[in-house]
DNA sequence: AGGGACACAGTGAGCGCTCACGCAGGTAGG
DNA sequence: CCTACCTGCGTGAGCGCTCACTGTGTCCCT
């Protein structure tokens, strides 16, 4: 096919191929030949033939977790739209379960695609160890995976910050203590929020409550929402993902625990939903976007070895959304209108 | 590479590749003495290569709209791992803005990149033309796009009749009408939304209110809300989508209005979300992953070009969820107890 | 005037596989 | 006993490109 392109022009297929490549050393004049025969042929490049002779295939492979959530479905999608910008396609690979041994499976399959390189979207611990597990020289960067990847190149929202921020948004508001819903104690993110609400509490001299765990999904934040109603002396609340609140609002307002009025409320992700809640959902914003564009940039990066970010570690801070579901302390304990079941 | 395990096994390349490809005529003894010395040798058949020769890559394109979405976002996962199973892999191609022109832009960088087939989940009007304006003999399914794209084989729900559903569940609750919410007038999903709920009251035989537009972000809902919130007839309001409902229940609890006490509200997708929000809401299910699963069936039987599927047009079933946001018609107007702003 | 450097173009090999053949040897049918 | 056919395996070409190398002509410097 390159050819006739050649013939055509009247020139060798190696001067097809430079100005395919946009190699220097190609007089205008035969660039402009050679364009105009691949117009009249509508020549199309066939990109697994360049790939096999040059070896780089310009694909780059994800790796995704549950990119049904909101989290994940953006970084995919700012991913996607970063690779395309730069000339990368994108080969996808969802993650059934979320362990070491099938993130490990999923970059070899990858691998075997003859990506140039990965990024991963997994944030749970296991997944880091999967990443490092893999040994194929191929440039990897994990994203939403916290610190904890051993040497894996990651980008990640600063999520102790976060915690930070909502614990002492509540605090500030002057509430004596503050709870804590978390996420599955094996997701990094969960840990991290953990900590920076931990260190909150503790720079505030306040004594830590129980922990409440949950696993991110609406139910267990009910769950977690009718614990809390039953303790009068609970008046603030830091849930570590917007569904969670969801579920937690939902609990409260059957138990007729009004929120901000008796119990104040922030969130985690800012999903598009929260501003909607009933009330609107104070929340902390994650840029999702923000980390695809700049796990591609890394990898890209990687890719091209080029002086490589001496920065392998790249945090994105997030932002504090008050909104309607937090309000100053009242002082008391609450009345107990329901007994919790 | 090939010629290592062929040259370790005693054996031709070509019987190595027979090996590989699974063909018959192979002496049971020979295989077993190929796939060992590829275990030795760690060998990775290489895909660009396999795919240049055989001119199959068993790669399928995928084109999706907003893949942040739940239902996109669903499907797309759902696609993801059946072509898995089908031993396909995935490259993915988002559309920025959807339109004809971008979206067959996407598939025909698709076909440069060599994917054997296509599916598209688009599901407004102008991109069913951009796929039938693709001219590439290349197999193409649309999925979540009605009915109206031409000669495309398609996999869809019937909107049609979830609206019947959703419509028909808040008539025999006794509303006298039905107030309707719906999606852009350029989705077919919208469209078909409407032609239901329009189907449903001529049956019943009372009158159609005014239709209301929404874009289906929460946003849009709010304002949906606020407008019937100032309508003291309206008791019964079916939203083309969760989101929509989330903003609406918002609007009216703002305003005073007790659902499902003084309205009903319908949605339709069944997010995850939609099981807590305040009240639960009432919604139609659609089923994401049996559309991915079955777009990807026919499009496998297209590539493959067996006995196709005389079917071309497939429609999933979706099914009401009846939680508490609907409730009988308690008779009479609501007392305004707020005026509208 | 000679030689080095550079701009521009062409030649052949080969990336790692599969496809279309060819060619033995065994089995069956007449 | 010869033809016909199947099983099992090998040989060579080639998929559509890029890479490394070679070969011109032109300009500039010494």
């Amino acid at each position: 096919m390159i050819h006739d392109v050649a013939r055509l022009a009247g020139v060798s297929h190696q001067t097809v191929s430079r100005v395919l490549n946009d190699h220097p050393n190609v007089r205008g004049t035969t660039r402009d030949r050679v364009l105009s025969a691949m117009r009249q042929l509508n020549y199309r490049p066939n990109a697994l033939a360049r790939g096999l002779a040059s070896r780089r295939s310009r694909t780059v492979g994800v790796v995704g977790f549950d990119t049904r959530l909101f989290g994940p479905a953006s970084a995919l999608l700012a991913i996607e739209q970063a690779a395309r910008a730069a000339g990368y396609a994108i080969t996808l690979s969802s993650l059934a379960a979320e362990d070491a041994g099938s993130v490990r499976r999923s970059v070899e399959a990858l691998a075997d695609q003859s990506v140039d390189g990965v990024i991963v979207i997994a944030p749970r611990e296991d997944s880091a160890r999967g990443v490092s597990e893999f040994q194929g020289g191929l440039p990897i960067v994990a994203v939403e995976a916290g610190y904890a990847g051993g040497d894996v190149p990651v980008v990640s929202v600063d999520q102790f910050t976060g915690a930070r921020l909502a614990t002492d948004h509540l605090l500030e508001l002057g509430h004596r203590t503050v709870w804590h819903v978390a996420g599955p104690a094996d997701w990094l993110e969960a840990q991290e929020r953990v900590e920076g609400w931990r260190a909150s509490l503790a720079d505030a001299g306040v004594p830590a409550p129980p922990l409440i765990r949950g696993d991110w999904s609406p139910a267990s934040g009910y769950r977690a929402g009718l614990d809390l109603a039953a303790r009068p002396g609970a008046s603030a609340v830091f849930v570590a993902n917007d569904e969670m609140a969801l579920g937690l609002l939902h609990a409260l307002s059957e138990r007729g625990v009004r929120v901000p009025q008796d119990v104040s409320v922030v969130g985690f992700d800012s999903i598009p939903e929260s501003e909607f809640f009933i009330p609107a959902l104070t929340t902390v914003r994650q840029d999702f976007d923000e980390l695809g564009r700049r796990g591609l940039e890394l990898l890209v990066d990687l890719m091209d070895d080029s002086p490589t970010h001496e920065e392998f570690r790249s945090r994105v801070t997030p932002s504090l959304m008050v909104r309607r579901s937090t309000a100053r302390y009242g002082g008391g304990d609450r009345a107990p209108r329901f007994s919790a079941a």
